[in-house]
DNA sequence: TTCCTGGAATTAGAG
DNA sequence: CACTCTAATTCCAGG
């Protein structure tokens, strides 16, 4: 029974796990590999802004303008236009006819049924499709693919922030493996969930899987890419954590070391043989497997190759494809688990002959330990739900892991209704788990659908994600953990997707739609693993606060999906007390103010000191400071979780536009909060947010009713939203749309607009890394995609949004963030600007800024504009400020930008006293 | 026995 | 290149 359900589970999870996101993200390469039919994939595509804009083009036809626009939801993904939009795009994204001499020409013709594909399996798939489909790869060297490292290079990619990108697309690389669906010919009506079996795979491992799964194969590949990193060196830990990590989180026991990271790759692995019901080959016995199995894999080898062929082509996006595999490498560690094959070739990573076997394997695997990453997959918890029950979700595709989306969409709203605690101890593979999650209150955090009236019960995605100035990423060096036992209330299970591990909770009709998240604990995984991975950028130093993402997908009955997403507060995961000893904002009372300042502002957080200093900030896009100020702190009311601060002036009381900038709070060197937004509005312009006089959250000693961290891309509009609820649509964090006007990424070149718009993710460190990035783009920002209803509706209400269940997504505005907004087909408003509120230029804006960090801005030169930094930022600047401004120029580099952003001020400010003091 | 913790010892890196 | 300090990881031990 327990299988059949699983099966079921598994199908259910991969059809949206795999299709999804990684459909969606997955670029071309994706399909590549998968041979999507339809579609003739340039290699090029191993570009990460083609893959985005791969993506994007699909489900865009509608929107030509925007390259990015992602098909994802909209079933109808229009493989066709697709491919035609696509190819050429994909062709230039770097511009770069790239790829020339190496390339692999991929023309996938046929639409195959997915089962085909399926069949196909493994690297079949890619031979056979290959069959179908016409290949050519030329490849400048079989080493280069096998080695990762050769590949990376030229691929160098950005990871994460690319990452996001990178994640999409590699996602994608996963993806196609995993979501069949993805690929093109799957019509979107079409049921993905066969392919979907990837995920799942681990379960699935039987007939379940089978024959679609397609997905299987596709995820096979995905697998292989993700193996491709377990390879990686991670070696240097002796194990692939990461499959204990993952998977069962007991394994944490201390010697041992999986590769964490690999855990992530592990669970792909592992999914993906489960899924991949064929059995493949692989049975490999691996069975714990996780991040070992795909080391194995052969098929990664395979994939690997052509991954690594294409990333060389690509211009850097595809480094984070699966070639991942850094030379440097570690050791991989093996798990050793019995079961587990590890070879560890040279290469390091490099697959195993079973490769790609993995997926089938992995039924045996099945048997191994659950909590092996694998387990995870496998054993499916014991909970009481059963997961089998989900359905399978019919969309074909799943958004990528790091495309924004929405918290509300017509009367759908996903909000969380009890945040998790600021700060928490993740375990490293090394360790045991550390527990769950905590909320505040000491109990747990709380997600609950409002709006969905249906029977079926749903599955509540979790994974962790990003929480710096960036846009919503999978947080690359955290995964969610599945935490068992009899304190356990909620059942959970895992699948991985890209190299994220997410924790599926059932969300049931009987429950009201609520899940009390009490199964998801965090794992730490080796900053060093994971910057070896190729194409990660990220450096994991210092980069320790996550969020829990939370995705619902809900199928319509016009078979569009309409996927939310809504982030909890920061985490602060730092070990131990550091982390504990920095300030924290989670709430502030005012989050607009005219240029004139002068209003108390009161803070709400932790680790306020008598001698706490508030800083505010404005970073021009490329990261230099234009302006710091410390504003004066009411020291006497000063409290450990209060403190009281005049806002100050702003340096331009002539501003036309609302300026947004950045304040923190600093305890003494090295200790300082993380930004927090803050907005200066025109002085003789109404302001338009109103703050929220409610109680809600107010402190009380101020009086100041605090607004919960804006920060982070929640922003909320007060304004329109009644100041109580927590913004549902808000909280997504889904950034406003940036105009499409917004700056290109400066390095990108003549890439064409879409690239841009993909390359949202433009990230400073992707630029950086990234040599090869003919266009920083290198990295693929994944599209935000925005539901029009949410921003500023008050979510439920208009009719209109309701009506937009498909998910269109256009790609964002082109801005250096690249942002992605899906649209929702019928929505009328979506598209309009009018309709998001984050409109640059607008009072509603703040959002948009919110949404990004202006370190985002910063990241990306053109950034800054897509930031949303209005116009009128860009126009002060060049009018010499009135107020003093302290300009520094500081050559940073993007990465570290993002990367050390708290550092960076240290940096950047020798000038400012206050800084000064800080340091 | 496993899961959680809390805390401390080590190791790695940045400056 | 040695040294200092902080962050990251690994170990231990106890509940």
């Amino acid at each position: 029974a327990e299988m059949s359900s699983q099966q079921e589970e598994q199908e259910f999870d991969f059809s949206y796990l795999f299709e999804d996101s990684q459909a969606a993200q997955n670029e071309p390469d994706r399909d590549a590999y998968n041979y999507t039919p339809n579609v003739s994939l340039p290699i090029g595509m191993g570009n990460p802004c083609l893959s985005t804009q791969y993506h994007t083009l699909q489900s865009s036809p509608v929107i030509p303008v925007s390259s990015c626009h992602q098909t994802g939801y909209s079933v109808q993904n229009d493989n066709h236009a697709v491919s035609s939009y696509y190819l050429p795009q994909a062709l230039r994204p770097n511009g770069a006819p790239a790829l020339e001499s190496p390339r692999i020409e991929i023309t996938a013709y046929s639409q195959y049924p997915e089962d085909e594909v399926e069949a196909s399996g493994r690297e079949d798939h890619i031979i056979k499709r290959g069959v179908n489909s016409i290949v050519t790869l030329t490849l400048p060297n079989v080493d280069g693919y096998r080695d990762p490292s050769c590949l990376s290079p030229a691929s160098s990619i950005s990871s994460r922030s690319c990452n996001s990108e990178a994640s999409s697309y590699e996602s994608g690389f996963y993806n196609y493996d995993n979501s069949p669906q993805n690929s093109p010919w799957q019509s979107p009506s079409v049921s993905p969930r066969g392919s979907s079996s990837l995920l799942s795979c681990p379960h699935a491992i039987g007939p379940a899987a089978s024959p679609h799964h397609s997905p299987s194969n596709s995820p096979q590949i995905g697998a292989m890419a993700e193996e491709g990193w377990p390879a990686q060196p991670r070696g240097s830990r002796p194990n692939s954590p990461s499959c204990s990590g993952v998977g069962g989180g007991n394994s944490g026991g201390m010697g041992k070391r999986k590769y964490s990271f690999s855990g992530s790759s592990y669970q792909q692995t592992s999914c993906s043989p489960n899924q991949s019901p064929t059995p493949s080959s692989h049975g490999s016995p691996r069975v714990s497997v996780t991040d070992e199995n795909w080391l194995t894999n052969t098929n990664q080898y395979t994939n690997l190759a052509i991954v690594a062929a294409i990333n060389a082509l690509t211009t850097d996006g595809m480094a984070d494809m699966a070639e991942g595999i850094p030379i440097k490498t570690r050791k991989t560690m093996l798990d050793l688990s019995p079961s587990m094959s590890l070879k560890v070739e040279p290469g390091g990573e490099d697959l195993g002959p079973e490769g790609e076997l993995r997926h089938e394997e992995y039924p045996s695997r099945l048997s191994l330990k659950k909590e092996n990453y694998c387990g995870g997959f496998l054993d499916v918890p014991q909970h009481p739900y059963s997961w089998s029950k989900p359905k399978p979700y019919l969309s074909p595709s799943l958004p990528a892991l790091d495309w924004q989306l929405p918290s509300c969409s017509g009367p759908y709203n996903l909000q969380i209704e009890v945040q998790p605690k600021s700060h928490h101890r993740a375990h490293y593979e090394t360790e045991g788990s550390r527990g769950a999650v905590k909320a505040l209150s000491g109990g747990h955090p709380v997600v609950q659908l409002y709006g969905y009236m249906e029977s079926e019960p749903l599955t509540l995605q979790l994974f962790i994600g990003t929480a710096d100035d960036r846009l919503l990423r999978p947080h690359a060096f955290y995964q969610v953990h599945r935490i068992t036992g009899k304190t356990v209330s909620t059942a959970s299970h895992e699948v991985m997707q890209s190299n994220t591990k997410i924790l599926e909770i059932p969300l049931l009709p009987e429950n009201n739609m609520r899940a009390i998240i009490d199964c998801a604990g965090i794992l730490k995984l080796r900053n060093s693993d994971i910057e070896l991975r190729k194409g990660e950028t990220d450096i994991g130093r210092k980069n320790t606060r996550v969020r829990l993402v939370f995705r619902v997908h809900i199928n319509q009955p016009n078979g569009r999906t309409v996927s939310l997403q809504v982030a909890s507060n920061p985490i602060e995961c730092v070990a131990q007390r550091s982390a504990q000893e920095l300030p924290l904002v989670e709430k502030q009372s005012v989050e607009s103010y005219p240029a004139t300042g002068g209003k108390m502002m009161l803070l709400g957080g932790l680790n306020f000191l008598p001698e706490s200093k508030v800083v505010f900030v404005e970073k021009a896009q490329d990261g230099h400071h234009l302006w710091e100020t410390e504003a004066k702190v009411d020291k006497d009311s000063v409290k450990t979780n209060t403190l009281v601060v005049e806002i100050p002036p702003y340096r331009n009381q002539r501003i036309s536009s609302p300026v947004q900038v950045n304040f923190y709070v600093c305890n003494g060197k090295r200790k300082r909060s993380q930004y927090q937004r803050f907005t200066y509005v025109p002085a003789n312009v109404p302001i338009i947010k109103t703050e929220p006089t409610d109680e809600y959250d107010s402190l009380g000693s101020v009086g100041l009713s605090m607004h919960s961290k804006p920060y982070y891309g929640q922003p909320r509009l007060t304004s329109i939203m009644p100041v109580a609820e927590p913004d549902p649509c808000l909280v997504g964090g889904y950034p406003p749309c940036p105009p499409r006007h917004a700056a290109m990424p400066p390095s990108s070149p003549s890439s064409s607009p879409t690239l841009h718009d993909l390359s949202p993710v433009a990230y400073n460190k992707c630029l950086p890394n990234s040599p090869t990035h003919a266009a920083p783009p290198g990295t693929i920002a994944p599209p935000i995609q925005e539901t029009p209803c949410c921003p500023s509706l008050p979510h439920p209400t208009s009719p209109d949004h309701n009506s937009s269940l498909a998910v269109l997504h256009s790609q964002g505005s082109p801005g250096s963030l690249g942002y992605h907004h899906s649209v929702y087909a019928n929505s009328s408003s979506s598209s309009s600007p009018v309709s998001h509120p984050s409109t640059p230029g607008g009072p509603a804006e703040t959002p948009f800024f919110q949404a990004y960090s202006p370190s985002q801005a910063e990241a990306s030169g053109s950034s800054a504009q897509a930031a949303g930094s209005p116009p009128s930022l860009l126009a002060e600047d060049a009018t010499p400020p009135s107020m003093d401004i302290t300009i520094k120029q500081e050559p940073q580099e993007l990465d570290q930008m993002y990367l050390d952003d708290a550092i960076k001020p240290y940096l950047n400010e020798a000038n400012n006293p206050a800084i000064h003091d800080c340091l």
